[in-house]
DNA sequence: TCCGATGTGTTGGATATCCAACATTTCAGC
DNA sequence: GCTGAAATGTTGGATATCCAACACATCGGA
């Protein structure tokens, strides 16, 4: 299995500037918010922010996918079926990510953000038709699952912008039978 | 003024112990806390707890202290005389921090937690002292010191002990007027 | 324009922390 | 009693973190 075991302060550290920056991203803006600010509040050296992030988009890029994996884990699709219950599960995860970041402050991020999500709708995604088609060749299955990825993160933003509040289940129904059987001729 | 400037490593991983140790103090009794848990619930090596502590009861004085310093010290006894105010103040810490106790779980060690309460009180009446009567010997203030930490620690037993439930202020205001005064012939 | 102040990155040597292994103690279960 | 499992402490070598110093970029005010 080429178990590799990183070292626990590695763990420990990242960790303590994640949640840091979590931390004060929701009472700064994102472009007010210093790299010494953060190592203040982790407790640890500045030098040491730099031997884990490139710098802190590299922290915000992986803050984001960190956060947005738990609102995804939490469902657990390593195993289940890419179905409508599935399909339902993850928009409105998607949408509650996104409610929750509006309340933080990266206006200015939006294609930053727009990337992590995608980046996971895809990995998602390609799992579970690498599963379910285990016959086709994986071209077709990358390529289905890249542009599921943007299909789903496109519905999570016409949500956004539909005034009338309907809520994500509703709304993304809609579009399930087309995902589901294609679009015929 | 020979300022030592201690390693951020060792104030960090020493909050990160205490912080533990407190949190599984209000899960668990503390006989039933091993240093494993500790360790785990901190993220550091079980061999670093022993590089700032003895054993577990050196942890336990320590964080005693510490969260009792916490109680102090929003106070500041620092430049304030030994008069009424102070007293009922410094009594009322007390028996908050004693009320605080009650609710984890540390049954069977009231002794330590009696000798810090006294050892800080003394420290504090010491300093008070010392400032307010700076022609007095050493000696007779630091008896005092230590007579007054005994006396006010008794107190709290007793207002713990009565079962009329009279407010600490109250019920230390009453001993006032002979401390201040003295007993008199 | 220039300047001081502040933030970003980088580096080499010092040090706190980790790991694996070990001996010892404690204690529940047979 | 005995025995295995779990907890306590300890150690020497490996590694992550710290520090101080440095160069550079940015920027608001004189």
């Amino acid at each position: 299995m080429t178990e590799a075991k990183t070292d626990p302060r590695i763990l420990r550290t990242r960790k303590l500037i994640m949640d840091s920056f979590i931390d004060l991203s929701s009472k700064k803006e994102f472009k007010d918010i210093t790299i010494k600010d953060i190592t203040t509040e982790a407790m640890i050296n500045r030098a040491t922010f730099y031997y884990h992030f490139m710098d802190i988009y590299d922290l915000l890029d992986k803050a984001l996918t960190e956060v947005l994996l738990v609102n995804l884990n939490g469902k657990e699709y390593e195993n289940s079926e890419l179905n409508e219950k599935t399909l339902v599960s993850l928009f409105t995860a998607i949408t509650d990510f996104q409610t929750s970041l509006s309340t933080r402050c990266h206006r200015g991020y939006e294609d930053t953000i727009a990337r992590i999500i995608r980046d996971q709708l895809e990995v998602i995604f390609f799992r579970m038709l690498e599963r379910q088609h285990p016959e086709e060749v994986e071209e077709g299955l990358k390529l289905s699952a890249t542009m599921l990825s943007w299909g789903l993160y496109g519905a999570s933003m016409e949500w956004r912008r539909s005034s009338d509040s309907v809520s994500p289940e509703e709304f993304i129904r809609a579009a399930i039978p087309f995902i589901q059987n294609g679009i015929g001729n």
